[in-house]
DNA sequence: TACGTTCCTGAAAACCTTTTCGGCGAGCCG
DNA sequence: CGGCTCGCCGAAAAGGTTTTCAGGAACGTA
């Protein structure tokens, strides 16, 4: 199949390339009837512009790269879908690129994505920590989401932890629960401390204390939140409610909590953190959590982009607040 | 920052810019004392090419499009992964383009990444059904990853299901069961028909009937697994292996089996499907399961587009094996 | 008739690179 | 010393589009 030129095009509408462009492109000095005949060339012939010499002439190519750590991860996908769906599909593609959390490969990526002409770049790190910046003297703006840049002139977008952790509290203690317990993932994880933070400010409020005296810190992994509920439910047998740091951990806990034949909710309320889909709608019950909004976050950042090229961008942290997702594992105590 | 360009460059090491770019393309018509100056030049000035002005002109642009239907699906992604990593960081970039299953929005996509002059196209689909064909009058070449297209004149590649079922069973039975039943997802997934095909198969060739007398259809989902658990162990209560269809129906399984105290893998023998991570990693105990390969699956699309590239793409549907991955879910019977 | 306006069209430059081909100088042979 | 080859370099075209600017036609006015 051969592909229509633009030349081809205004040969057979018979005017000049120029003219045909500027019929094409909706430019007003050009008479109805010219550019009917233009666009009906152009429909003939199925013509589609050459993006690259559009690119080439106007300096602008209508792509961004899409820079991950971890696309295996569940954290970077929701982001990039809020960010594909933010541009719409005409204005703007997505490169994707996987640096599998390689600074040297990271590097290779940049640099193709540079002489590709991207307009602008989305880093989307692996964990909630900061990481590298990209370096503050490229041609393009960057945003980074999800993980922030370690340059506090750069722009990064990151879910609120601490404002997720109150969230969660606050909602146990709604539902009238006073003896809250948190077992949330491994400590060296700023998610975690903040997750904490939030959750143990919000009890403060309240004059309450943390169930079992302390905060459960171990691994992201459904046989941690066994271990750790199993210790709790020892150290503190009139436990009502357990915040648990991931849905995994939380998975953990109901799964124990069944064990014990302690009903959920009944006895004990059961939050969980991430929404991630397949882990809270096939809990029993199905489990009240968290939802960071990466959609969201993912879609904000796109929308930044897009303005701040040509313009100039922020900079700093912003936080984006989650919100809760209510489901069986939490109700009020009667 | 402003970016350098050949002329830049040229103009630095006191040469043309056709020398220029002979030296550091590697063509053999120039002096290595030129090249040298020329080299030295284009690091001093952080000279990138234009990979725009270069696809304008070799016709080939490096990037090729990944056209998916379910980005949030757990299968696009390895495929994608696969692909990623086979081509190259500097070689080739691909454009990510989620269709959200919408017939309209793929074209829109198609055509956008058309106009930006792909060298290729991936498509990779939402379910392991046959999907329609793009057309067969593209400029580039196409490959179908995971659902096949329709058209048998189109290349596909998609997972050997009926393999897997297989490849199930006969661990089962080389474990030493003999009561092997199969529950599995919606009967409308041609995925679900041909897995169940391959275990009936393997249990037929060794003079052995289902247990519970027919295949368990049902849904893709952990409350299934275990409904269709419960309806089992009563019709059929010497049931010693189950083999599910997904890794979530498995984990629905185990839990009713731990439930009814029946030890895994010492009475009943488990085996899920997918190889899904968060899934089989976190079970009691850790899920023998099929993976499908699909990072491979990926990887060998990748091969085969870049091959085709110029040349031409062979036809038909491809079949991947997959393999078993063995946990603590399944051992022999003592 | 001469001239100024308004509308539309087209020629040409620009974007940046690759590749072809002609040319220049040097070295070699007769 | 003439002519040849060989090695190296540069001018120019090509790729497809956008945009500027000049100019032509039609029309109205003085």
């Amino acid at each position: 199949m051969v592909r229509a030129t633009l030349r081809d095009v205004a040969r057979l509408a018979g005017v000049s390339v120029a003219t045909a462009s500027k019929a094409l492109n909706g430019q007003p000095q050009v008479r109805a009837s010219t550019r009917e005949r233009v666009m009906l060339a152009a429909s003939q012939l199925d013509f589609s512009p050459n993006a690259l010499a559009q690119g080439l002439i106007t300096q602008r190519t209508g792509t961004v790269g899409l820079l991950t750590s971890d696309l295996e991860g569940r954290f970077s996908i929701p982001i990039l879908m809020g960010a594909e769906d933010a541009f719409g599909t005409d204005q703007t593609s997505v490169f994707l690129c996987d640096a599998r959390g390689d600074g040297i490969r990271e590097r290779h990526h940049l640099r193709a994505l540079l002489s590709r002409r991207v307009d602008g770049l989305i880093v989307v790190g692996a964990r909630p920590d900061s990481r590298p910046s990209l370096g503050r003297d490229l041609p393009v703006p960057v945003i980074y989401a999800y993980a922030p840049s370690e340059d506090p002139r750069d722009l990064s977008l990151v879910s609120d932890n601490e404002g997720g952790g109150r969230l969660a509290v606050d909602h146990l203690i709604r539902c009238g629960r006073r003896k809250i317990a948190h077992i949330t993932g491994d400590a060296s994880y700023g998610a975690a401390q903040d997750r904490a933070r939030g959750a143990l400010a919000r009890l403060t409020e309240e004059g309450l204390e943390v169930a079992g005296g302390e905060v459960w810190f171990g691994m992201w992994s459904e046989a941690w939140g066994r271990g750790a509920t199993r210790m709790l439910l020892e150290r503190c047998p009139d436990v009502d409610a357990v915040f648990a740091g991931s849905d995994e951990i939380a998975r953990g806990v109901l799964d124990v909590l069944h064990e014990e034949r302690l009903d959920v909710p009944g006895r004990v309320a059961v939050v969980g953190y991430d929404n991630w889909n397949i882990l809270v709608a096939n809990a029993r019950p199905p489990l009240t959590t968290v939802d960071m909004n990466l959609e969201q976050l993912g879609r904000v950042a796109a929308q930044r982009l897009f303005a701040a090229i040509g313009g100039t961008l922020g900079s700093g942290v912003e936080k984006f607040p989650g919100k809760l997702v209510t489901r069986e594992s939490t109700a009020p105590l009667r």
